[in-house]
DNA sequence: CGTTCGATGCACT
DNA sequence: GTGCATCGAACGT
């Protein structure tokens, strides 16, 4: 079942936390790929110095301050693609950042898109990538499935952007300080399946750093 | 193993 | 002109 609406239109944490292990879809051109939620971040309101709505609102960060259940795309570094789920009412914004999966659906096109030349960079590698890391990290995901920018504003509730419910048990939870942020590592919002392959690593200054781990 | 660094485009000041 | 919610190649150990 796609999650209805109602699902993003609560509290930021809530959603984020019961996020992990849905499944985000993306249809293209006959081509379904899918992957299970493994690890994501919010992003919360204008006091959140992290937030793209901490400097008020803007044309680029409108869609954070509009109805939730719709897609937040954006590039960062001038070549990664970011998908956000919306949530929360109208005019609070906030949002919860997917950074990565356990692919399910359509490993083929995943690796094809994932070879293609990166943009930016001459050529990809010619080894082949593991499936566990197709999509392992926010910029890698949105590769694998075909997320850009056109996609930013689609519906959730209703589109080939999609996040479905499959069942089974929620999944353990850690909860830890965001990564690749310089403000805002204060908040323990990011949230991912404790041990799980797909998770992505932090990029760390200096070696040996332990992350601060909660059950959830 | 570890850390550093450059690519790149867009929104915003 | 500046700063990024990143990635992977290229180093050093």
């Amino acid at each position: 079942m796609i999650l209805p609406r109602s699902f993003y239109d609560r509290p930021t944490l809530d959603v984020a936390r019961e996020l992990v292990g849905k499944v985000l879809v993306h249809r293209t051109r006959g081509v379904v790929t899918s992957g299970r939620i493994v690890e994501v971040e919010a992003y919360i309101g204008e006091s959140d110095p992290a937030c793209h709505a901490a400097p008020g609102r803007t044309r680029r960060n409108a869609p954070l301050y509009g109805a939730p259940g719709f897609a937040y795309v954006y590039l960062n570094y001038g070549i990664h693609h970011l998908v956000n789920a919306v949530t929360e009412p109208v005019d609070h914004p906030a949002a919860v950042l997917i950074r990565a999966l356990e692919p399910v659906d359509g490993l083929r096109a995943m690796r094809r898109r994932r070879h293609l030349p990166a943009k930016g960079r001459r050529r990809t590698e010619g080894v082949a990538i593991p499936d566990v890391d197709l999509c392992k990290g926010p910029g890698n995901l949105t590769q694998a499935l075909g997320i850009h920018l056109i996609h930013g504003g689609l519906d959730l509730c209703d589109s080939p952007l999609f996040i479905e419910d499959v069942g089974g048990d929620a999944p353990t939870l850690s909860w830890g300080p965001r990564i690749g942020i310089r403000v805002g590592t204060d908040r323990l919002w990011r949230a991912w399946i404790a041990g799980h392959p797909s998770v992505s690593a932090a990029r760390q200054s200096s070696s040996g750093r332990s992350v601060l781990s909660l059950n959830a």
